[in-house]
DNA sequence: GCACCTCGAGTTCC
DNA sequence: CTCGAGGTGC
């Protein structure tokens, strides 16, 4: 036998080393020792070194990565990657077979159903027969080009294997097989699949990287999406990636078969890893049998799921169903519920909420649940841990719901320790000692100490600062929980009077976390001096004077002060904040205030009918009853609201001392104007013993209610006004005095001004409600819903059939499921932006 | 008085 | 995201 050619031994190794890869990866039946394949790779490396013209982008070897790019560039899906509608019962699944039954007109139809895997989608690109570019999803229409990545992971054949080589023995698992007749491999084929890191490989890298010091991933999921986006190729050839193929995008220079089963199998053939789980079944029964079946093996599964797949397997019924917006009619995702897990309760916790609400929330030993290490979850309130019965010790089950926010499901109760006691709801906050209350018919205990508990004065300032309220950015929890702690704001109106040094002192406090970190910056001759009512604050911080840190901070505070070792970014940018946030619409600060039953929509409404804080703050609060979707409970919660005189002072520091300006106040709305006529404004003013027919014989005879207020009881008698009613209505006068005088002003406003004012401009969504869902690529939601408005839409943020189109974007769940279900008008972002761009 | 929309409020983790 | 409850129309 004589010497090969280096050309012929590189050509012999590759195919030596492509054919062990596909049955390590596709068939699962590795044929030679991992030694051995290092062995040839290493000898097919020197020989492409000695031979450079040998080298080709598609060997093996060329699998281990280049230099890091600087960034990824974007990559235009040929057909846009799909996303899927989603099934959570059996009711559900029974419909999605129904609909395709219905619209088909056939009696049986055939799935095919395959596991959901917990990964990244992706799509690989082939020219004749070659990788040349492989994508993340992106938003379904373009995605990040991460070829040099993709190239690392040795699932993904490099080239397609003809179909004329040995297949290995055939297949006993599920996937019908297309015959083993050569296919001609497409001028350009376009793969889609998943890549995932198998949980064993996910763990096995985790202990190495905690044994080196490395970074631990966070669960299998984050680790293949996280190294798919290394800069670095040699990051990416390090991590544990595998393939899934399920389904193709673009495809010429050949026909694949018209039905997804063979799909499958024809990928497998070209040498793509298919699911050895993936099934044809029948009718919807086929599906959630398949389904439970999946279920059983989850646990055992080499890889993370979180559903099963169903497609329509023949071709042309696909075509028949369409789309609808990105998600294909013939297809739906078949989500598991929830991951559960059980843990033990440590303990039972209060939280005090803006409104005082009192929320009891576990605090749990650790348990990973479906990724994510939990500690704390919801009891939502009294009445569910009563149901529960969850005690303090108890071993229960959690769940992550809607895999986000964890709950706990039940007790286990045969793991209950000896000793527990039922739980209670405490009679006193845990804060500020007041008593915690129930209302008459409400679920929600609260704590009834107001703006006195410091824990409800932190949290009405947080709402204030917040993102939607009067969105002062860099303003976060802990430094709103020192800044009260240290009495240096009370209440909003404070935050406007913050100084740079307080603030710099403050953040010398909460960095401040150990006796050596403070020790080593402090020079003994250094004294305090002149740092007043901070330095006090924190001695009363520390709540003694003789505390350690109490004395180190003074000295280090004027040490780094003098050597201006101060960080001073963070002050100067929260103080640009602060002033930024003093020019704002009447909306965000009705918003920010914080009252009882005045969210966002509520505040917007108050805002565009009124126009005027000094209105709205100032009048009789039955009238607001008048604004729609205001109705008793909440037009009380206003008067309660702005009869504290501790809230106008609020009100007036901000405006006058805090300087705040409000840009948009406007006269009121014309068609408030319309509302208040006369009669129903005394109607609404609940004057005892003024009826509605009382109201209007009144309204007859007077001009307006000045003219009652000025002439007195008298003037209602000459009106043939009953005297009792009458005297009632001085009485009523009387005790409303020292809000009237106010109100008179409030009133005798809104009717001279309301009346002169013109109503909404009109848009072409005039009268039409849209709901957002999802995320958009070019803009936010919030910008979407803006713009919107301004065309005289009204943005609601849930589906009911009174919406009148859905915009769907990326990951649109829910709310996507419910338009689909009641046949409302799906746009996608492409349609908005058209929209937007011709009403512009 | 009931059913159905909406909105408000609270919540977890990275 | 979910739950509870307020508002409104029937």
């Amino acid at each position: 036998m004589t010497e090969p050619t280096p050309a012929t031994r590189i050509a012999e190794l590759r195919r030596q080393l492509e054919d062990a890869n596909y049955r390590y990866h596709v068939l699962d039946e590795p044929n030679i020792p991992d030694a051995e394949y290092d062995r040839l790779l290493r000898e097919l490396d020197e020989l492409e070194v000695a031979h450079p013209q040998l080298l080709t982008a598609d060997s093996p070897t060329q699998r281990v990565g280049n230099a890091p790019s600087a960034k990824f560039a974007e990559v235009r899906h040929a057909i846009p990657m799909l996303s899927l509608g989603n099934a959570f019962s059996d009711e559900e699944v029974h419909d999605f077979v129904r609909r395709i039954a219905d619209k088909l007109k056939r009696p049986t139809l055939r799935f095919s159903a395959e596991p959901k895997l917990d990964g990244l989608a992706i799509s690989l690109r082939y020219e004749n027969g070659h990788f040349v570019q492989g994508a993340t999803r992106g938003d379904g229409a373009t995605g990040e080009d991460v070829t040099v990545n993709l190239r690392t992971v040795k699932a993904i054949p490099l080239r397609l294997r003809s179909g004329m080589g040995r297949m290995g023995k055939p297949e006993s698992g599920m996937v019908e097989n297309a015959g083993e007749a050569a296919s001609p491999i497409p001028e350009v084929l376009e793969v889609r699949g998943e890549v995932y890191m198998p949980r064993a490989d996910f763990e096995k890298y985790n202990e190495q990287a905690r044994l080196h010091g490395g970074k631990v991933l966070a669960n299998p999921r984050n680790g293949a999406a996280g190294s798919l986006r290394q800069l670095d190729p040699r990051i990416t050839a390090q991590r544990p990636l595998a393939f899934f193929a399920y389904g193709t995008g673009l495809v010429e220079g050949a026909v694949l078969p018209d039905s997804h089963s063979a799909t499958l199998a024809q990928l497998r053939q070209w040498g793509f890893p298919v699911s050895s789980l993936s099934e044809v079944v029948e009718g919807a029964e086929g599906l959630l049998d398949y389904y439970r079946r999946i279920g059983e093996r989850r646990d055992a599964l080499p890889f993370d799921i979180d559903g099963v797949v169903y497609k329509l397997d023949d071709g042309e019924g696909q075509r028949e169903m369409g789309f609808v917006s990105r998600a294909p009619r013939w297809a739906i995702a078949h989500k598991f519920p929830a991951q559960e897990q059980a843990t033990t309760v440590q303990a039972i916790e209060i939280q005090i909420g803006r409104t005082g609400a009192a929320t009891p929330v576990a605090r749990l030993a650790p348990v990973q649940v479906a990724g994510v290490i939990v500690t704390n979850a919801t009891l939502h309130n009294a009445d569910q841990i009563a149901r529960l019965d969850v005690r303090v010790g108890d071993a229960v089950i959690v769940r992550r719901a809607g895999d986000v926010i964890p709950e706990v499901v039940s007790v286990i109760l045969e793991r209950r320790p000896a000793g527990t006691q039922a739980w209670q709801m405490p009679a006193q906050c845990p804060v500020c000692g007041s008593e915690i209350v129930r209302e008459e018919g409400e679920a929600a205990w609260r704590c009834s100490g107001e703006l006195s508990c410091p824990a409800q004065r932190k949290e009405a300032i947080r709402h204030f600062a917040s993102r939607r309220a009067m969105d002062i950015e860099g303003l976060g929890d802990k430094y709103v929980e020192t800044l009260v702690d240290a009495g240096i704001v009370r209440g909003v109106a404070d935050l406007y009077q913050l100084r740079r040094d307080q603030l710099l002192h403050l953040k010398l406090v909460l960095d401040a976390d150990s006796p050596e970190a403070l020790a080593g910056a402090v020079k003994p001759h250094l004294r305090p001096e002149g740092s007043g009512a901070v330095l006090n604050a924190i001695v009363r911080l520390n709540g003694d004077s003789d505390d350690w840190r109490t004395h180190a901070l003074s000295q280090r505070i004027d040490f780094e002060w003098n050597s201006k070792k101060i960080a001073t970014k963070w002050a100067d940018n929260l103080i640009a904040a602060i002033d930024a946030s003093r020019d704002a619409t009447l909306e965000r600060l009705l918003f920010a205030l914080g009252i009882q039953h005045v969210g966002e929509s509520t505040a917007k409404a108050l805002a565009q009918w009124f126009g005027d804080l000094n209105l709205i703050r100032h009048l009789p609060w039955p009238l607001f009853k008048r604004v729609p979707d205001i109705g008793g409970e909440v037009a009380r919660s206003l008067g309660h609201f702005f009869e504290q005189p501790g809230n106008q002072q609020a009100i007036d520091d901000l405006l006058t001392v805090g300087n705040v300006h409000i840009r948009d106040a406007h006269p009121p709305s014309g068609k408030l104007r319309k509302e208040l006529s006369f009669s129903k404004l005394l109607e609404d003013l609940e004057i005892p013993k003024v009826t509605r027919a009382r109201a209007e014989q009144i309204a007859a005879s007077f001009g307006s209610i000045y003219e009652l207020r000025n002439g007195g009881p008298d003037l209602l008698v000459k009106a043939e006004v009953p005297e009792t009613v009458a005297e009632s209505f001085a009485a009523w006068l009387v005790e409303n005095d020292p809000l009237a005088t106010q109100s008179q002003d409030a009133l005798e406003d809104l009717l001279s001004r309301a009346s002169k004012s013109d109503d909404s401009p009109s848009g072409p969504l005039d009268g039409k409600t849209v709901v957002l869902t999802g995320s958009l690529s070019s803009m936010s939601r919030d910008e979407a819903g803006e713009k919107l408005e301004a065309l005289g839409a009204k943005v609601a943020g849930s589906v009911s059939k009174k919406t009148s189109f859905v915009v769907a974007g990326e990951e649109a769940g829910s709310k996507l499921t419910k338009a689909q279900e009641l046949g409302i008008e799906i746009w996608d972002e492409a349609q908005l932006l058209d929209f937007l761009a011709r009403h512009e």
